[in-house]
This record gives C-alpha cells, sequence and structure tokens, in this order.
DNA sequence: TACACGCGTCTCTTGTAAGAGACAATCGCT
DNA sequence: AGCGATTGTCTCTTACAAGAGACGCGTGTA
C-alpha cells in the first residue's frame, strides 16, 4: 500500500486560503478528514492509527469516533479496535442513488454495456474536481482490469477527463489541475497545452480515445454524458486491451457512444 | 407526506441522560441531525425548511450545509436552494458494501430469490436498535408491495423483528422496545409478553411467519443469518399477499431458509 | 524484570464555533 | 405599491468542544 501517507491527501483543494497556523480544528472537519482517509485506505483501521493518519490528537479521535460509531456512521471491525463505514452511510449512498436518475439509469447502462461487450466498462463523474469512477462493471477477460469504484485519478490521465472538462475555459482547467497531475504514473509528463489541446478536439468530435496513459495495456474509451445541452454531467467509457484492433474499437466506440446519447436525454 | 415534523424522530435513543436544557448544540451533532432528517425525507429540502425542522438556527444551519455541500456530503439539489444526500455519501456506502461481505452477498440471494420466486424478497438488519430493510427485491405481482430500502420499522411488527431479537434475554429486549412501538398501525396492541414468546419460538423454529401486522393483506416470511452460531445478523424474508396457500407458503419458506442458511456460513 | 509502546479513559483550560439577531434583497400576495 | 414571509450574509458574545497530557492496563521484547 503505497499510500502510507494519505495524510496529505487532500490538498488539491484547488489553491486557496487554509492554513491558519496549528491551532485548533472543527470536530466536524476531523469528521470529514476520517472519512476520507477511510475511503482513501479503503479497510478498517485503528483509532490510534487514525489519529496519527490525521495528525489529529488521541483524545479528541476517540470521542469523535465514538461519536460517529454510535450514529451509525462508522462501525468497529470484527477483529476489534478498528473502524471502518457504517451501515448508515450506506443507507445514505442507496438514497442518493434513488434520487438521483442519471446515477441510476447510468449503473444500469454501464452494467449492461460490459455484459453485451465483455469488456469492461465504467461511469465516471468529476467530484469535487477530481475524476471519480462512480460505478464500474468487469469485463469477462481472464486479466481483470480492475478500477475499484470510487478511485479518484488526475483528470489529464484519462480520456474521460478530457470529456469531463470539455466546454470549460482555459482558466477553469488549469485551477482544476495541478502540475502533478500532468505527471503520469510511468513519468512521462503531459504538456497542458496538449491537455488544453485534447478538450477541445473531444469536445468537437463527441468523444475521447487515450492509449497506455495510466498503464501501457489498456486504451480508453470514452463517450460524453449531457444534462443539459452543452454541461457534459458524467462520461461512459470501456477500457480495452491496448492492442484491440481499429474495426473492434470502432464497434465499440459506437456503441458506446449510443448508450451514453441515451442517457444524456434525461 | 405523513411526517412533516419528523423533528423528533430521534428520541429513540433508547431512554437515557440528554437534556442538558436548551443550549449550544454540538456541530456534529447538527450534522447527524440533518442527515436523519434528511434520510426520513427522502427528498431535497430546502435550507430554511431544514433549520425549522430540526429546531437549530438558521445562522448555523446555512453554515453547516455549506460546509457539508464542500465536502461533497451533501449537494445542492438542481433547482435551486434544496439539499439532498451528495456523491460522497454515495461513494462511502459503496465502499461499505465491498467491505462487507454479508451485505454484498446477502443482496444477491435476495436478489435471485425475488427473481426465482415472484415475490418480493428483502435482506433486514438492526440499525441502531430498530429494524432496517437493507436491501429489497421487488416481486413481479401487479400491485407492487412496496417498502423502500432503508425504511426503519418497530421490531415488533414484523416477523424479522422476532428473528433479529432471538438469544437476546428479556432485559435486553425490553429496552429495544418502546410502549409506541407495541401499537400497530391499524390500532391493534400487541401484549410484551407475546412479543418476547414469539421471539422464544422464533428462535427455537428457525423461522417465522407473521399475517396481517403492517398491513392486512400482506404476510410475511421470515429467515435468520447467522454471523456467528446463535449470532443472527440479519434477516431475508418475503413478503407475500396474506391468502397465499397453505402449500406454497411451505414451499417458499423451504427456498428462503435454504437461501439464508447458505449466508449464514460467512 | 524492566522498558518501551499502544490502547482506552479522564480531567482541566482556553480558543473558538454555535448561536442570537440585525440587515438587505427577493418573492408572492392583495 | 405595500406588506409579510423567506432567503442568504454578516457581526459579536460566550458556552463549551477540542486538545494537552496524565494515568493504568495489557503486550511484546531485550
Amino acid at each position: 500500500m503505497q499510500d502510507g501517507e494519505t495524510l496529505n491527501a487532500w490538498p488539491t483543494e484547488g489553491a486557496d486560503e487554509e492554513r491558519p497556523a496549528n491551532s485548533r480544528e472543527k470536530g466536524l472537519n476531523r469528521v470529514l478528514n476520517m472519512l476520507e482517509f477511510l475511503h482513501a485506505n479503503q479497510r478498517a483501521i485503528g483509532i490510534g492509527e487514525l489519529a496519527k493518519g490525521l495528525n489529529a490528537p488521541r483524545s479528541t479521535t476517540y470521542t469523535l469516533v465514538r461519536e460517529l460509531v454510535e450514529a451509525g456512521l462508522l462501525e468497529m471491525a470484527g477483529d476489534g479496535n478498528r473502524v471502518y463505514f457504517g451501515k448508515k452511510l450506506y443507507l445514505y449512498g442507496m438514497a442518493y442513488m434513488r434520487g438521483n436518475d442519471l446515477l441510476r439509469r447510468g449503473r444500469q447502462e454501464v452494467d449492461t454495456l460490459s455484459r453485451e461487450t465483455g469488456e469492461t466498462s465504467e461511469l465516471c463523474m468529476l467530484q469535487s474536481g477530481r475524476y471519480t469512477i462512480v460505478h464500474s462493471s468487469p469485463g469477462n477477460r481472464p486479466f481483470r482490469i480492475s478500477s475499484a469504484t470510487g478511485l479518484q485519478i488526475p483528470l489529464p490521465w484519462t480520456a474521460s477527463g478530457r470529456l469531463l472538462l470539455a466546454g470549460l475555459d482555459r482558466g477553469r482547467i488549469e485551477a482544476m489541475v495541478t502540475q502533478d497531475d500532468l505527471v503520469l504514473p510511468d513519468g512521462r509528463k503531459i504538456a497542458l497545452d496538449d491537455f488544453i489541446d485534447d478538450i477541445g478536439k473531444a469536445r468537437v468530435t463527441g468523444y475521447c480515445v487515450t492509449s497506455g496513459l495510466v498503464d501501457a495495456y489498456t486504451k480508453c474509451l470514452a463517450a460524453p454524458v449531457f444534462s443539459a445541452p452543452g454541461k457534459v454531467e458524467a462520461t461512459m467509457c470501456l477500457v480495452v486491451p491496448i492492442d484491440t484492433s481499429e474495426d473492434r474499437t470502432g464497434e465499440l466506440l459506437t456503441v458506446l457512444r449510443e448508450r451514453a446519447a441515451r442517457l444524456s436525454i434525461s
């Protein structure tokens, strides 16, 4: 687990104020950080570890955790002193889904798309300025092209990222991308201008394909889902082996765009 | 919507301390109440209304809502000044599900059970002392026997409630049931002793059937899911028309118990 | 046996967040 | 236009939650 020190995981705030110094921190913020931390680590965490990970005082952490557990937002994990998300969060999450047409229908479309094509398919959205996999349905390939739901990835690494930013002006785009985001996992650096060009192209063509960006073995096809004319609310995408033939890629793209368009009507 | 004043919805605390007076309230608690309130109403709520509904001061409510929206736990609903659950809650909820074998597998079992039988099927759990429908899959009957996920119902009203309390001693049971809980929707009152008897029987037989409790038209069949020998972690249940024949009921019960048992292995 | 470490609980202090309330801007109704 | 209700923002006060730190307990290891 390479994110041992995910504590500094949220400076993605944009680039603003904060830092009154080091003094008291509001309880609510501590809680929000705890939730983020758990989400980032995707596993139950000991209370001590949690305190350390967020450098929050131990006493405070104990208090807050107890309150959250009582409220059902967190649960003590089986073995003993570890905590993880609780049932209530699941219930709230389901309520969110029920109240959100796009998400509900999007999940279905993604599921059938991946069933029909056999490829891994995903629904992606912008979540507080970051690209987020909101739902994914694995294909039936022997090697699993994994990508956990809820995973957040820098926008420039993905095809969807290029579509999600379509329609924003240069200023806004720059604001959403840090220098780090432009560095790919393998160390290559994307030029900001290239990225912005890509966005423009994606906007015009109405889809986007990237090859070997996040990893060397996959190609990513993405199509936009509109919530209003011109406003990209989400993307659907397919993750396929990088050596997929031109023809098949074309076919897949057609199906994908069709489904994405159907979602858009909303 | 009959719950216009759900504000007093959380005195279910048990029966304890609280009431320092009327003074200051912790921000975190306000937030927890807000989430509960939204969950109870299942729709986007205006900020003013929210404040009123929780009788929280308006200024505080505005502040907290803003923070939660920034954090992504809440979202401003389409039209303008209403708020509802946010994407982050969905993501956390999905993370919970992924980390929870019982829930994940239980959902599947419920889905296939209702597909195979054509009846409405549910997975239920104890959630902070209340019976909660954690997942439900509608049958294919013309009249929909609805029951929203996340709905909380007094334990004595349901078959599952009797199973979920199996193994607890009288004292604990009494602690989990208020006087109100013993009054059925149609006004009839259940005797506490009868309820406790039922629990005992359910414990021995390993299933429970109730007729016409929550409403006059349905029968409810439930079977326990064990997380450890003797510990009932959840129940699976079927909701069928009250005039379902003895024979069919028997068949359904068999299938149900089989599936519940399969889940139990864990 | 002693020492270092992590856990869970408690107590006391003080910096600050919760809340009261005033304000201007809108909205809807007559 | 005139009135009441609601909405979003701001300021100021003080009650109280966040935090420091001490304590006792169990555990591992030198």
